[in-house]
DNA sequence: CCTCGATGTTGAAACGTTTTAACGCCTGAG
DNA sequence: CTCAGGCGTTAAAACGTTTCAACATCGAGG
């Protein structure tokens, strides 16, 4: 390793005194032009690359925020990190991203870290609830399509009950009455809130409770959506559902591969509607019906609430989106022969 | 913002000197079990967390490492992305991502911080050659899917020659003699390998070079597949392709959309091949011919090329992997009525 | 000629840790 | 009783910045 020039090396090189570096560095309109130019040169020669936590011990602040996803292997988070990085670049910030991977021991660390480094805010879509309510430490939180249920924080959501009571009504009304609802675990709290808005889509349509049949998953990933396939044709016909409606598109596009795979036709055999619709929901086997979050905006807002955390008279806010359904093939009216 | 409560508030709250408390942070069995309690107890009690950057200012190492990814929406790199954070959570490092999003100056920007927050390593899969030879300021740099032409740092990458050789190879095998490349743009080197092997494959076939039209993109995203699908039927049936091959899966993606809508059959009217083999492939509309790369595992190797990058005694090294074609019925033998 | 304000520069004191050498205490051996 | 050696603890010196009050220098206004 060199031996690590510093701005001190810079100072004398350029014959000048440290501070007068730091604010060329910092506030470069306070130095002359004619030594600015000798600093900067002497910076470009030495190639000084500021330390940043000698920067930031001193001077507080970080320049960087945090955006702890659930699963970034979910093309739904990469957009909604999308939408916060722009907002965040907008703002002069850094992002930095940490898969907790769904899994909670992973996110405690992450958040432990990022407590550590004093970045300025985090944004996050928790595991599971416990989770959500995690100590704040100094370092502001806000929670990402999850409501912040204690008025501790902000959040930004939407609404995944109407979204769930779309998705459903939506079924009933291409006449459905046996339709499974896919997805798990239960700790999701998205996931709960969109069973909860099936239930009400079937109580509106005077349907019995177990009109829906509830498979849980381990995950929200294609491979569940696999499985759960092989879990519903494996039912008698008589009681096999007409129509699913999945959680995600992950699980719906395993659905449909395993569908195929099994020689069940979509929509004929089953309609099936997902949830997100990501970009490949509409590029898949049988384009899918899918109830539509504002991705890029649900991280744009999230990063811009973030921002107003530390404004004096900040209070928390919570927002929340309205989901939409965008219907496709996978639930193209039931053909009867 | 709170006071913010230090070592020394820990020290004094649990009777003994900061050097105590220290020493039970970093080093917790040099310290008497009956101190070490009663210091945690305090650390419990005041909510401490310990200051990363004078840590680090004193320490000198970090204990984290980035992956600067070329897109992070695109599931190839989320899965790169994952094999490098197992890696780095093995050897107890945590893992900073940050999306270039194909962007040079995001690039050199998050580059910049990396250097400035002196993290031990940075993995980048680079936005083109240019960004490839980046100075070197100290950090080690392992190139990602992309292999380190000078001697001056590590590599991990796949032989995209062979890649794009095996694609229009089965291409070749299948029929087909007027075949269309689509990708870019060309400043990446992926396209320009991709593309060197397509052209290996038409001399091995004895086809002449203009066997291949090469239409290029301004992304390796799914929006430009369909553009260039639109591109592809403009052209008139007698000069147009009978087969396609995708620079990667997003383009085919893109590309299958599109042919769906202008009521073109694949592999009837056109045949495609992506390159990546993302999950997403398999649940295409037409399931996807492609060419698959070990992902995780090039994000894992990558990681531990780093991990040696410090050891005294270490000379860069350029791994490379061998890719695999997959078959799938975008490319099932054409009928001839 | 003196004073004043503006403009540029600087010395030195933080910031919150880790680290090192030294310290006091206790125990068991001589 | 003395002394060597081990053990646990500590005071104080870093680490590389930023920041602030103070200090030159200079031109203009009185």
């Amino acid at each position: 390793m060199k031996p690590s020039v510093g701005i001190r090396d810079v100072a004398q090189h350029a014959g000048v005194s440290n501070a007068t570096v730091s604010n060329v560095l910092n506030r470069p309109d306070v130095v002359a032009p004619a030594t600015r130019q000798r600093v900067l040169a002497a910076i470009e020669e030495l190639g000084f690359v500021r330390n940043e936590s000698a920067r930031q011990l001193r001077a507080g602040s970080s320049r960087v925020i945090a955006y702890v996803v659930l699963d970034a292997a979910n093309p739904f988070f990469t957009d909604v990190a999308r939408g916060v990085e722009d907002a965040a670049r907008e703002a002069g910030l850094a992002l930095f991203l940490c898969n907790s991977a769904s899994d909670g021991g992973r996110e405690r660390e992450y958040l432990e870290l990022l407590h550590e480094q004093r970045v300025e805010g985090i944004l996050i879509t928790p595991v599971d609830a416990a989770s959500a309510r995690i100590a704040e430490r100094g370092t502001p939180v806000v929670l990402v399509d999850r409501e912040a249920t204690d008025g501790t924080r902000c959040s930004v959501a939407v609404d995944d009950v109407l979204g769930g009571e779309l998705a459903v009504t939506h079924l009933i009304e291409n006449g459905h009455t046996r339709i499974a609802m896919i997805g798990g675990p239960l700790s999701i709290q998205q996931v709960r809130d969109r069973r909860e808005g099936a239930m009400r889509a079937l109580t509106n349509a005077g349907l019995p409770a177990d009109a829906l049949t509830f498979l849980e998953t381990r995950s929200l990933q294609v491979a569940e959506g696999r499985g759960a396939g092989e879990r519903l044709v494996g039912l008698p016909a008589s009681r096999r559902p007409t129509a699913a409606f999945c959680a995600n598109d992950l699980l719906a596009l395993g659905l449909l591969q395993s569908m195929t795979q099994q020689g069940l036709r979509v929509p004929d055999d089953l309609a099936v509607v997902g949830y997100d619709d990501i970009e490949f929901a509409a590029a898949a086997a049988v384009p899918l019906t899918s109830v539509r979050q504002p991705r890029e905006q649900l991280g744009r807002t999230a990063a811009q609430l973030l921002l107003t955390e530390n404004e004096p008279d900040h209070e928390h806010r919570h927002v929340k989106f309205q989901p939409e359904l965008v219907v496709r093939a996978s639930t193209a009216i039931k053909r009867r022969p």
